[in-house]
RNA sequence: GCCCCGGUAGCUCAGCUGGAUAGAGCAACGGACUUCUAAUCCGUAGGCCACAGGUUCGAAUCCUGUCCGGGGUACCA
């Protein structure tokens, strides 16, 4: 099978050279079946610089093509000065064979071969449940780490989090307070403390477990929360088929040292200086807007020079490529983080950042203002428990990372059944629901067809847009946007619904039968590998 | 003030590196089940692609400015 593309330019700039001119050729597909499959605006863009009409090119060019008729039927020009060409359905047909032999690994590269990926995301401090907000990063992530799995990285999905800094110390001081409360003592709750009733259940089982002897400066509050939460953590990722293979902690860069390290190095190149009784990273120097505070005047430090430490660490293990997944809150900060890791002149080129938009939670037509503080998040559970985790994994793969999402409770509940998520899974139903009433009538599709049958519009366009998939995904790879995988099986999903209504698979036509039965089943390895992708599943039945 | 993201159909949003009549789902209206699952299909209606300039043969897409929404902005993450 060849590359339209690749092959189109190639005949075009044989013809170019006969014309004696020189110029890029740029090949796309076509928008308007009208216009062919395929199309080029090289004369167009020659205009100006042979200083003739552009349609009077487009027709010398067209005359002068050389290419095979069994790939290409015809070439057509038109308005501006479009040159069209029409791949022959035969030679289309032949993408059933293809993806058929191929099966599972239709799509796949090996474009990571012997390469080794870091994704990491979710990334939340164990202070409370996952939010909704959360879900998107982690859909968003373990979706990008499957598809460079497709291109066949190796790839690490890491969970990195905080667990030394002021939001613990006020976790455990949150449920300090409810334990003492509990065993009707005085203990302050701290002004900006958790409030959620999950809270007062550690508490509860500290209880349980310790008694009431523990002192006010017990760190088993701290850790037995941090602990209970980030086992509630996993669980909930667990659910939405997210698992991570390494979770790191900030504290592990204050105990190996390697946060003093830092300081004292970034201090030789004269990037530190104290201020206000606060120590300062000099980032202007490096051609940043502002410099940031690395220790407060507290002497805690902010996250972000573990962050750097960390980014340090995780170069240090020399993946190939380093994706960090970031909500809008954090994109001011790996700036910080890249400057310093280039002055001491650490190679940050792996890294690849993708800030991804906030969530908006509607609720009965109101906004829902999240704050795990204080309590009144919309979880990931609950989500998960109204719509289900397809749904929860597709709603959030289908957009943009860089739109704002709005997401209507009531919306996402009331429409869970006419979700385009079933649309696609139904088409994938539909077809193994053929194939099996096949197989009882003895037909199996793993004899010999004849591809030149399948010559129904709904089928060849059905062949066409299978026959894009490997182009999509490598696509995707490039711009790491995984909603075009979710708009494609949606089109895939359509093909295939419009196909079924216009032509029976089974019928008493022995020959055409065999030929159906093996492009829906081209169509099903598509949908297979596609959902495969997004982590969702492709139901037998409906 | 400055920085980042967005503003596309009533609603939620697609629209790949500028291309030829701007798309989907939901909502509205009208058709199609004695036939492989109607969770489907076909049709109708709905748009000054925020606004104003600019670049180009050609702009929703690129540039500039304005307005609106979200996030950030020297010691929260």
């Amino acid at each position: 099978m060849i590359d339209f593309k690749q092959y189109i330019k190639e005949i075009i700039s044989n013809a170019l050279t006969e014309l004696d001119v020189q110029s890029n050729v740029v090949v796309e597909k076509s928008s308007n079946p009208n216009f062919g499959d395929y199309s080029t605006n090289i004369a167009l863009s020659l205009a100006k610089q042979l200083k003739n009409n552009p349609l009077e090119i487009a027709k010398n060019i067209g005359s002068l093509l050389k290419y095979d008729s069994d790939i290409i039927s015809e070439h057509s020009i038109s308005k501006p000065g479009f040159l069209n060409f029409h791949i022959s359905d035969n030679y289309y047909q032949k993408t059933v064979n293809k993806i058929i032999s191929a099966s599972e690994s239709y799509g796949m590269t090996t474009v990571g071969k012997n390469k080794t990926a870091n994704v990491e995301f979710v990334s939340a401090n164990p202070t409370g449940p996952l939010t909704v907000g959360h879900g998107r990063q982690a859909v968003l992530g373990d979706t990008i780490a499957n598809i460079l799995e497709w291109h066949n990285y190796k790839v690490t999905r890491e969970y990195y989090y905080n667990d030394a800094g002021r939001q613990m110390r006020i976790l455990g001081e949150s449920v300090a307070a409810r334990y003492f409360n509990l065993i009707g003592k005085e203990y302050k709750f701290p002004d900006d403390g958790y409030k959620g009733e999950y809270i007062i259940s550690i508490a509860n089982e500290i209880k349980n477990k310790h008694g009431e002897k523990l002192e006010t400066n017990s760190t088993v509050f701290r850790k037995e929360a941090e602990k209970a939460i980030f086992n509630d953590i996993k669980k909930t990722l667990n659910s939405i088929g997210v698992n991570h293979d390494v979770f790191s902690n900030e504290q592990t860069y204050y105990d190996n040292g390697s946060i003093d390290t830092l300081v004292e190095e970034l201090t030789n190149k004269n990037l530190i200086y104290k201020s206000d009784g606060a120590v300062w990273f000099k980032a202007t120097d490096l051609g940043l807007e502002k410099d940031r505070v690395y220790y407060k005047s507290s002497g805690e430090a902010t996250y972000r020079l573990p962050d750097t430490a960390y980014h340090r660490h995780k170069l240090d293990r020399s993946f190939d490529l380093v994706v960090d997944i970031f909500g809008a809150d954090h994109a001011d900060a790996y700036p910080d983080v890249l400057a310093a890791l280039n002055a001491l002149d650490v190679n940050t080129y792996p890294i690849k950042v993708l800030i991804h938009q906030f969530v908006t939670v509607l609720k009965s037509g109101e906004k829902v203002k999240m704050s795990t503080r204080k309590a009144n998040f919309v979880t990931l559970d609950e989500l998960i428990n109204e719509v289900g985790t397809d749904v929860v994994r597709y709603f959030f793969i289908m957009r943009s990372m860089n739109s704002h999402l709005n997401f209507d409770l009531d919306l996402a509940a009331d429409q869970s059944e006419k979700n385009p998520v079933y649309y696609i899974q139904y088409a994938h139903a539909r077809i193994s629901n053929i194939i099996n009433n096949g197989k009882a009538n003895n037909l199996s599709i793993d004899g010999k067809f004849d591809t030149s049958l399948l010559i129904n519009k709904s089928e060849i366009s059905l062949i066409k847009s299978l026959n894009d998939f490997p182009e999509v995904i490598v696509n995707v790879l490039d711009n790491l946007e995984p909603q075009i995988i979710a708009n494609y099986l949606h089109n895939i999903a359509s093909e295939f619904h419009r196909f079924y209504a216009k032509c029976r698979v089974i019928t008493d036509d022995i020959e055409l039968t065999k030929s159906r039965l093996h492009l829906i089943k081209s169509a099903k390895i598509v949908l297979e590998n596609g959902l495969k992708i997004l982590g969702i599943q492709a139901p037998e039945r409906m």
